[in-house]
RNA sequence: GGAGAGAUGCUCGAGUGGUUGAAGAGGCACGCCUGGAAAGCGUGUGUACGCCAAAAGCGUAUCGCGGGUUCGAAUCCCGCUCUCUCCGCCA
């Protein structure tokens, strides 16, 4: 969320960027105004009566002390009265600042300045793509076919024992899914980054810690009897590792990577863009994450879209690398890159990784921050990078490198499936 | 799941109602000392919010979390969370 001291120092500024996000602000924004105004004066007259009552009792200690009781009845008295001025002040206080908080969570991530105007994903802009795209015969079919015609994955029984949404890899198709998250996270290890392995279930402070709630509430599988809540992806443990934790700025930045199964309830979703491999409820994938000083934050980021660049190219798919514009962005995030791979049977783009820089929007909840030189604690900034999601890489690679012989494994995994083709 | 014990600052650890943000020790930082270092000595050492243009300073809160009793709570009471021990169950 954004920080108070964001806001009151200039609120028409505030809204102005959010304005970029097609996000209109003023009337929450005049709330959250008033009732810090509301907020301030009942902590000053709180904090005046508390220090009176505190002045109060100790001297009915001393009284006590020195045996002069009727006097110290006489404070005691005194106190009791105060007693409920300062009270309804602190609840005037408390209602305020759950009140801004609240307000607070409702206000998406202001956008970076380079982010280029626009309501949708057809606004996004093209930064640089590469690869070459595969010329197909006439007889080249999309990935659930070939899945099936192969037997590497059996999504009617995945219907039967969980639900659509829920494929089972069988045989060659375990394998290459093996194959991407041991090439994924060797890759992610030599580039620097310390691998995790977090635990797949969180409470909700991590949900609110990462964003997820109360905004994305409905999208988490929630288990309601231990009140835990599924992963939607291993950013949100990942991250959660370092709430309310202060870094030393040696210490950064930390790069983490962690290999998760994904859960998202995916409420709302249809048709074509959930055939096959195109969207499931539950999915592998490979996070990168970076906290970081303000600093040197976007140099990460930058670090991190190359990395990414590095992986599609290795397994040798055409790729295209877009900045999202404001409205296609995503509620925590400054600044976005999105990765697509070309399908060549669904003749479709497919979404294999988003990498943001969240600057402290995350990090405020989190409380997580680092000492500056000063040792004044200061927001981190936190960035998180899908590297890869594995079920649409896939789908690009079944569908791409499908032949009459077969289906052709990239050269740099082939160490890793172990088999250089998947033949009937 | 049942029974019991516990949760204090960066760490250890004292503290069962009255200047306790918290003794003591260690650590760390700075200074003195030294040719240099160690030892020794001295000083300092949480966070958040508020007042202030800011710094200094002051105030408030904070001894797992939330509530209560009291003029006054780290200390008493209630609820929750977590940790440990024993039993049960179990990959």
């Amino acid at each position: 969320m954004l920080t108070i001291k964001t806001i009151t120092q200039d609120p028409e500024e505030v809204i102005r960027r959010l304005a970029g996000k097609h996000f209109d602000a003023r009337e929450i924004i005049g709330q959250i105004l008033a009732s810090d105004a509301q907020r301030r004066q009942a902590q000053q007259e709180a904090d005046a009566s508390l220090a009176e009552i505190n002045r109060l009792s100790r001297s009915v200690g001393l009284l006590m002390k020195e045996e002069r009781k009727a006097e110290a009845e006489a404070v005691r008295r005194q106190v009791a009265e105060i007693k409920d001025t300062a009270k309804t002040l602190e609840e005037t206080k408390h209602t305020a600042e759950q009140h801004i908080r609240h307000l607070l969570m409702l206000l998406p991530n202001l956008p970076h300045p380079s982010v280029p105007e626009g309501r949708g994903a057809g606004e996004n802009v093209l930064e640089k793509q590469g690869g070459d795209f595969p010329t197909l015969t006439a007889e080249a079919v999309p990935h659930w076919e070939l899945a099936t015609r192969y037997d590497l994955i059996d999504f009617e029984t995945g219907v039967k024992i969980a639900g659509a949404g829920f494929p089972v890899y069988k045989g060659r198709g375990c394998r290459l899914q093996r194959a991407l998250i041991n090439f994924f996270m060797d890759r992610a290890v030599e580039a620097g980054y310390t691998e995790v392995q977090p635990p797949y279930l969180v409470n909700a402070a991590s949900g609110y810690g990462t964003g997820q709630l109360p905004d994305k509430e409905g999208q988490m599988y929630h288990a309601v009897h231990d009140d835990l809540y599924l992963i939607p992806t291993a950013e949100v443990p990942l991250m959660n590792m370092y709430r309310d934790v202060i870094l030393e700025e040696t210490a950064l930045p930390v790069k983490n990577v962690g290999y998760s199964a994904c859960f998202r309830r995916e409420a709302g979703s249809y048709g074509k863009e959930v055939r096959g491999l195109n969207r499931l409820h539950q999915f592998d994938k490979v996070e990168i994450v970076c906290i970081d000083t303000p600093r040197h934050s976007y140099e990460s980021l930058r670090e991190m879209v190359d990395y990414v660049q590095t992986l599609l190219e290795k397994l040798e798919l055409p790729w295209r690398m877009l900045r999202l514009c404001g409205g296609d962005m995503g509620f925590t995030s400054s600044l976005t890159f999105d990765f697509e791979v070309y399908a060549a049977a669904q003749q479709r783009w497919l979404e294999v990784s988003s990498v943001s820089n969240c600057e402290t929007y995350q990090a405020t909840r989190l409380k997580c921050r680092y000492r500056d030189e000063r040792k004044k604690p200061q927001l981190c900034h936190t960035l998180n990078g899908s590297a890869l999601a594995l079920p649409r890489m896939v789908a690009a690679l079944l569908e791409n490198n499908q032949t009459p012989q077969g289906i052709r494994i990239p050269r740099a995994l082939i160490p890793y499936t172990g088999f250089d083709r998947i033949e009937s």
